[in-house]
DNA sequence: AGCTTATATAAGTCTTTGATTAGATATCGG
DNA sequence: CCGATATCTAATCAAAGACTTATATAAGCT
């Protein structure tokens, strides 16, 4: 799975969220997202093998951190519509410029 | 529709990516993706109601063309994991410092 | 008007994927 | 060793979505 799909899905996206103050144990994302434990445990999966976090084991639990390099990918992607956006509002800010 | 789940498809990526240097219409971005037409359309009027591209009828043709500011929303949730993955760059590169 | 080109839409099929329920595995505390 | 806790996996179901074929609409040309 890329990982565009990866994060297109909002479970995963909040899977995701929920983890960038640090590493968090699998009963703590249910909590904090209200997933089910299978669905939590099926998503954090998918994030797995597509390399967006990884999981070390803690005793009886299993600490999920986040391996946010892997999406370097979407932010390469999205660099040429990055430049596009910056001249659209770099378009308005002239226009609104003329206007006063 | 997300623009997460929008761009989730490598289909209309590549519609996307075929749109970056200027409006086409639909037979050039069929030729440009390899797509089927109806293929194309239909992924085309998803990519329009997210508001991802717009549309102009220009004679017999439909001009798409990209609403890159759309793709912001992206980069706005990126921004978090953006901060965390230059961090490990910048972790890494200390890293390489200290071996050398 | 009739033919052609360009695009959109509909119907049907097939695959993918997300959620739930139930059960398996493993670790901890007594 | 046993019960409780934490997590994973399997099976099943339902829903979403992608692709094809066929058809509809509309503009352009002669």
């Amino acid at each position: 799975m890329t990982p565009f799909e990866a994060v297109a899905e909002p479970a995963r996206r909040a899977l995701l969220d929920a983890l960038v103050d640090g590493p968090k144990a699998v009963g703590a994302l249910c909590a904090a997202t209200g997933l089910s434990q299978p669905n939590t445990s099926r998503h954090l999966r998918i994030l797995r093998e597509t390399g967006i976090v990884s999981c070390t084991a803690e005793g009886q639990r299993r600490l999920y951190e986040l391996r946010a390099e892997r999406l370097l990918e979407l932010d390469r992607w999205l660099a040429p519509y990055r430049a596009l956006w910056r001249s659209s509002l770099q378009a308005l800010e002239r226009h609104l410029d003329e206007g006063s």
